[in-house]
DNA sequence: GGTATATTTGACACGATGTCAAAAACATGG
DNA sequence: CCATGTTTTTGACATCGTGTCAAATATACC
């Protein structure tokens, strides 16, 4: 067999960055291929499409992104933990310049758009996987403290509703650019889950 | 001057409701001109270009939008208006088979997702503006009763936060498509704008 | 060293966006 | 009624992007 001349890894990095940046309609695989230095037919051999090689960055990028979450979500008690885990969220959507957005929901929104169904599936598996891994560690986090709030009891449906508004929030983020509004909603939203502090 | 052929604003809704159904990226004007009965090069005279007519066909929907939305918003208790904001939302975003998603939302991802700015910013006005009078819109029946809930006195604060909640069922229908999930989520929300009902 | 196997490379087909000039259709004024 | 001017329509064209394919190439293994 004759080896590969890259790095498999690096270019799913390269790719993601450049999905992210200019998304996934915005990005040729030539421009990745250049930035890769790897020929693009290269690209179709070892990915198959260039869905299936958005998919496969998204994937890698979403296993570190678990790997920072859980970390982040380890320790401190309950306000701390929503508070970081907000605050981890709309730094990661806010990066880069002009801001990125968030990978996930902008996924979401480009891929699996058009008629035929195929790979769709998948791609909203794998999203909906993320998703569900992030909900189960903030649940995890709720359920690590005495909620106060309106959630008491249901550390499940506080969690989706933090996930819902933390997804609101990287839609706002793209029509406004305003982030101390996003960190005023955040906070808002902490409130409302755990109860007003000082209460 | 010869006339046009075509009647312009029904070329906006057949255009609409491709891009709606299936994405802007997913819709060639070919498919609209063919659709619509119109060469293609007659799109590009009357429009100018993809995105344009993305744009025009948008902002036609959304004064369609924002008409029926007053209506829903114009009478009944706070918690009625409410109510009907989320079934509105998640009935639009949910219309079609398969689920069209929301147009806004999908609109905001997939626009000005590339390198050069130009029209990018036209396009965020556009929708900016949908949102924030979505918002004024869901603030006046807000301030139209008597909050008892955590936002009371801060009618802004909650449809800001109402806001969010359905930018972020948008996201969430994508990857789950389960409906009564969505609603469970907007009536925990309505619960804790407005306090628990019989509380 | 020879062979099997996977990768690389370049050419190709196809479709989409966007441009342009020529043709066509109407409004207007004589 | 006809000539003129203006806008739309129409078809051809250039360019770029995706995806496919076969031939060439490089390695691992026997």
């Amino acid at each position: 067999m004759r080896p590969r001349e890259f790095d498999h890894d690096e270019v799913l990095r390269i790719a993601f960055d450049q999905f992210w940046r200019k998304g996934v309609r915005g990005t040729s695989l030539s421009d990745i291929a250049r930035d890769a230095g790897v020929q693009r037919g290269s690209l179709y051999n070892a990915f198959g499409s260039k869905e299936a090689l958005f998919l496969q960055a998204y994937e890698r990028y979403a296993g570190d992104y678990l790997v920072g979450l859980e970390k982040t979500l380890a320790t401190g008690s309950m306000r701390k933990r929503l508070s970081a885990f907000f605050d981890l969220t709309i730094t990661n959507f806010r990066s880069g310049s002009p801001p990125r957005g968030c990978p996930t929901t902008r996924g979401l929104m480009e891929i699996g758009a058009a008629e035929g169904e195929g790979l769709d599936e998948d791609a909203r598996k794998a999203f909906a996987n993320l998703v569900s891994r992030i909900t189960g560690l903030v649940q995890d986090a709720l359920s690590a403290g005495a909620a106060r709030g309106e959630f008491s009891g249901d550390p499940a449906a506080a969690a989706l509703h933090v996930i819902t508004v933390t997804r609101g929030l990287a839609v706002l983020e793209r029509a406004f650019d305003d982030e101390p509004q996003l960190r005023k909603i955040a906070a808002h939203t902490i409130d409302l889950v755990l109860g007003k502090r000082g209460r």
